[in-house]
DNA sequence: CCGGCTGTTGACAACGTTGTCCAGGCTCTA
DNA sequence: TAGAGCCTGGACAACGTTGTCAACAGCCGG
């Protein structure tokens, strides 16, 4: 067979690597490494030889190696449910910032609320071995990610709990949250509350839902089951919630929503409507100060800044038992939710 | 010296390998790798054996080295302004579904609007050898890009060009839908018409601003000095803004938003004054419907996803010279831009 | 002038995977 | 039943980097 042209079986389009450097250099391949990583123990004039040589070779070290070598990637996941959602981005946000303050990048996925997607996201960000996971889960079993956690992934869940496994948890208290904003309803001299959510498998949902009752409990009132729905939260459905609601001979006269979608869609529901409804929502919005719409806010930035100085804590060699804390809400009065019962 | 136990310099915590895998089933490390990747070739017997201990160990391939043997990464890396910004969340989750239709993972990072930081994140992303790389400019001199996309780092500006190189880019029609917003305020009786935009090194707001003067002289108006206003859009900057230019003699009738920043603040402060004024903003917002606010929408998602396709067919082999779009924009007439000039 | 010391440098192995190539056992055909 | 051909499996090198270690030069003090 005529001996064709040895080519290497791939390339990265050719990039030039310490090898290369060295021989421009004429020194050896470690001395490159060193002044790559800036590390003592070379003469300035070498110093000088090798930068010159990847400056004109254009060589940028390649991390791939690296990562192999040295065992830790300076790269962290995030998989949450929608990076459009305007709760996520600064969550997002916040979390790239405590990992830029760490040196480290940030790997993100959405799991659009679906547990097998969560899942394989993040098995993939372990098999690209990442140092630390942050997750906010769509699914209630985690028991998949145990392996990783011993094999020395950080892991830290934020916003909902971690189903059947110990971990790190960051959490809003939305029971409390949701009590405060029912009470606040009543106080204004509401009887009949209606309550809409998400559906009850996520846990905020089901934890809402929980200080909903407690608040109608704690004033003695009744819940009737015409006054709960929960589902997902598409406008369709959320409108005909709330059409269903009001319906009747004896309509609620207050709402209460049970995330950012709910509340929007519900405004835009009862813009159309004479009568007023008072309503109060869980979340925050945009504009919502200039809608006087009152919410119950959470600190989405908060959370993400919390469950990242957590990873990152675990990251630098903490070692102690799984821990939890739930970060307050706030009720922010803007009018809708002062309304009187009609 | 005592013989200590020796140990490796370091671990990913003690995971298992395909070596470990291969002893454990009593076969070799290539028929491990066999079976990880669904190769042909290995005996459903042979192949059970494997997965057992695959099962047994945890075993999880470590796509560092996998990369490092295949020169893919697949993976691609998102430079943008700010993550937390409700235009840039859909944007960014339209890049990583098409991301994910080609099985690739997305790394994203916030420039905060800093050029250096761009650069800075831009170059870390091309050490991780990310296959691809779209960006969002923040900076106007992108030749420190050269050397890597000749290395064949696939790269496509988004939402605004590059600076000083050629390179595929996706933008939105700034001009001509700041032109239209004007026109349409023109159209409804204005002739003092102020423009609030962002810096003008940014190269969307320099084209918004030329879209304003086009209309104004499409129209045979003058523009005053005192109707224009660039700058930062941090609130403080752009209150001071609208006030300036609603006070005096001549005060403007109307108002032409250069983003959705603006828009919002402005919004905020023209809500605390009697004498109507209108408004038109660039940049569609959350809630605009309910509160009436006239826009120019872009499509954030269509941008990122235009953007994402384009960089995979250059990922495919697409050889081809620099490419531009530029995606339409559409008014949104919701009632703030029909107001009469008081 | 020599022994030891410091400080610079490079050879080499290893990280965990995949591509190449060959060996050995099997089946099938003539 | 021998030879050809196929199928399965494994040994080995390579990807580009960093840690270890040893070699070597120059310097100082005795």
């Amino acid at each position: 067979m005529a001996e064709t042209a040895r080519r290497p079986d791939h390339r990265y389009g050719n990039r030039p690597t310490m090898k290369d450097v060295a021989a421009r250099a004429g020194v050896g391949l470690k001395t490159v490494s060193r002044v790559v990583n800036g590390e003592p123990g070379v003469t300035p004039d070498t110093e000088r030889r090798v930068q010159e040589a990847i400056q004109a070779l254009g060589f940028r070290r390649n991390d791939s190696a690296r990562v192999l070598r040295k065992g830790r990637t300076a790269s962290v996941g995030l998989v949450l449910e929608d990076l459009a959602d305007p709760f996520y981005g600064p969550l997002s946000r916040a979390v790239e910032e405590v990992a830029r303050a760490h040196g480290a990048l940030l790997i993100n996925g959405s799991s659009a609320e679906d547990p097998e997607r969560e899942q394989e996201l993040a098995l993939a960000l372990c098999a690209r071995r990442v140092d630390g996971l942050i997750v906010i889960p769509s699914g209630d079993d985690h028991r998949y990610l145990e392996p990783e956690m011993r094999a020395g992934v950080a892991t830290v869940f934020v916003d909902r709990p971690a189903g059947r496994i110990e971990a790190d948890t960051v959490l809003s208290d939305s029971f409390g949250g949701a009590r405060a904003g029912v009470a606040h309803l009543v106080a204004h001299g509401h009887r009949r509350i209606g309550f809409i959510g998400d559906r009850p498998r996520i846990h905020t949902a089901a934890e809402r839902l929980r200080g909903y009752r407690a608040a109608m409990e704690d004033a003695g009132l009744p819940v009737d089951d015409a006054w709960v729905s929960l589902g997902p939260t598409e406008p369709a459905r959320v409108r005909a919630a709330v059409a269903a609601m009001l319906a009747g001979p004896e309509p609620v006269t207050a709402l209460f929503a049970g995330n950012n979608r709910v509340t929007v869609t519900a405004v835009r529901e009862l813009a159309g409507r004479t009568r007023p409804v008072a309503l109060v929502g869980f979340d925050d919005i945009e504009l919502a100060d200039l809608l006087g719409i009152t919410v119950i806010a959470q600190d989405a930035a908060a959370l993400g800044r919390t469950a990242a100085e957590r990873l990152f804590r675990r990251l630098d060699g903490l070692h102690e038992a799984p821990w939890r804390v739930e970060l307050p809400t706030v009720l922010v009065p803007r009018g809708s939710g002062e309304v009187p019962p009609a």
